[in-house]
DNA sequence: GTTATTATTGATAATTATATTCAATATCGG
DNA sequence: CCGATATTGAATATAATTATCAATAATAAC
């Protein structure tokens, strides 16, 4: 199997774990959402709109609230993350691993999205939470800017 | 003159310029809550709604959309920051100098707010977008977890 | 397998923050 | 003061998200 296949069906136990745990049902509607999300937007960062519009090719009887609700469901069960870059609609993207973590450049330009991760800020942020007595649960961080097209350096 | 008065003084003069720069007027309700911002706002991060609640009490012509607007306008020439702490309501507080950065660390119980700032931080920052030949124009930091209040430590 | 219970779906409506419209009014250069 | 133009404030529109609810699907109990 390759580690694409394997980190999916680690998500896809994940989900059915929250599932049962929080004694709710599966369903077609969200073994299909499962699928197009994990195969089709791993380092994407999708609105529901976007995600909306896509599957509808397929699967054109699933409803939009059906996937709003799905897509929330995956960031409670912890196998997605929601994310805002300012422009009023939530993004959804897949979490690679278990203690993965990035953050992001965005250009204001072209909307492109580029990902970064720096051990060093980390360290940081967490002797300033300390520092302040801070039980920090999450931390975001975000680079607005032009990227180097449309800088045109 | 106070250290306060004198900073309200060159905000206003920025506010002052951008206005004709732009061909634009100065009115009473602008003055009214350029006076109201700068007067109970330093420090504080507020809603349009509860800006709006107080200035009407001593002001109750004055309508919400102006209020809306005129907030905007300060942002725009650069004597106001708009902040977005997830809550999906914009929220605005007093630039204190020109060159004055800082981030947010925000209690997710209790809400408030706490300010700090690092240089270290600032420049792996920019270090990252050097690397990656990203033009940055603005970025955003902001801790979300509990104080040490509602932790309880 | 049948039935009972409970969650989900999808169409629609409600909500909420923000943005726009527009006629009346205020500002300001000349 | 006059005329041109920007602003105001009430109302309306927009856009993303959330809630409602009857029909249906999934699981549990028997
Ligand atoms: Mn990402
Ligand atoms: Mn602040
Ligand atoms: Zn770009
Ligand atoms: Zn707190």
């Amino acid at each position: 199997m390759t580690p694409v296949a394997q980190r999916k069906m680690e998500r896809r136990k994940t989900l059915k774990d929250y599932i049962s745990r929080m004694q709710l049902k599966s369903t077609k509607q969200r073994d299909v959402i499962f699928d197009e999300f994990f195969n089709n937007y791993m380092g994407k960062h999708v609105t529901v709109e976007e995600f909306y519009e896509n599957i509808k090719k397929n699967h054109p009887k699933i409803g939009f609230a059906t996937v709003y609700r799905t897509l929330k469901l995956f960031r409670e069960s912890g196998i997605a993350a929601e994310r805002d870059f300012g422009d009023g609609k939530a993004r959804y993207e897949p979490i690679r691993s278990e203690n993965e973590h990035h953050h992001h450049m965005i250009c204001t330009n072209c909307g492109n999205v580029y990902e970064f991760a720096n051990s060093q800020i980390e360290l940081c942020l967490n002797q300033i939470a300390k520092l302040n007595q801070f039980d920090v649960k999450d931390h975001k961080l975000q680079i607005h800017g032009l990227c180097s097209s449309c800088s045109g350096s």
